[in-house]
DNA sequence: CTACCTGCAAACTTTTTGCAGTCAA
DNA sequence: TTGACTGCAAAAAGTTTGCAGGTAG
């Protein structure tokens, strides 16, 4: 349901990108997240890894992965997040749990039921649950 | 349909609030955008008439307002937003436009329908419809 | 070998805080 | 009069950029 390592570094090479060692960590990260990461997160989390590790190496590689499609940037009120794109190709919505940010599919999509007025050109929609999840409650 | 200048000023007066010029200044803008406002708008548009004006109090008023429920905060993707509080009571969605930023209500609310795992404990939604408004396409 | 990747330093943007003078009620 | 509001200055937090050395392919 979600990208595995390989698919992303695969993705990655393909494109023309090095794949270094730290971006093999990243993707690694990513696969095995099943949550939002902020890059903060993902900065505590490579820096165990590489000493020396630079912020904007971070954000440089969240960036380009972003822009391939392999990552999804999300906007949150307490700021910006990252999870790797999801594998399932069939347009869906999710349910986010607020404690642990883990991401469950919706496969009800609102839009065609409803009513917008034919002066209005939708170009895109969002629909988003929030709540606790089983383990979390 | 939203909140006039006098409903804003009245409200932030009945909480104590002391009403500067500035304030109602700040709450008739407000009251007359139909759209959303990114601080520097806001910042931008109040220069205008106050000379000396600065960044932090636009802050200090907006979060203010925000938190007597006078104003919405809204985080878009290209940064965070204002605008009054719709003065609608019922339960209700919008329509966004991506030019203008108004936005027109949907009273249909998909969250009934939604098949919802007993597990998962839902606590707030969101739905909302992205395009262009009839004056912007 | 060469273009891409990284760390360092610094700049930039957005938002918050402390302080002292000013003003609404 | 008095506590709330404002501008100023500075700090804090988040993100981006230029540069020089290092490394994958």
């Amino acid at each position: 349901m979600l990208l595995t390592t390989e698919q992303i570094t695969k993705i990655m090479s393909n494109q023309g990108l090095r794949i270094t060692d730290q971006r093999k960590t990243l993707a690694k990260l990513f696969a095995e997240s099943s949550g939002y990461l902020t890059p903060k997160d993902v900065y505590e989390y490579m820096g165990k890894h590489y000493s020396g590790l630079s912020f904007d190496t971070v954000y440089r590689n969240l960036r380009v992965m972003q822009q391939l499609g392999v990552l999804e940037q999300v906007v949150f009120e307490d700021g910006v997040k990252f999870k790797v794109h999801c594998a399932e190709p069939h347009h869906h919505h999710h349910m986010i749990c607020l404690q642990c940010e883990k991401t469950y599919p919706i496969t009800f999509c609102p839009m065609p039921l409803t009513d917008v007025p034919d002066e209005f050109e939708v170009v895109k929609h969002k629909f988003e649950v929030f709540g606790y999840c089983k383990d979390c409650r």
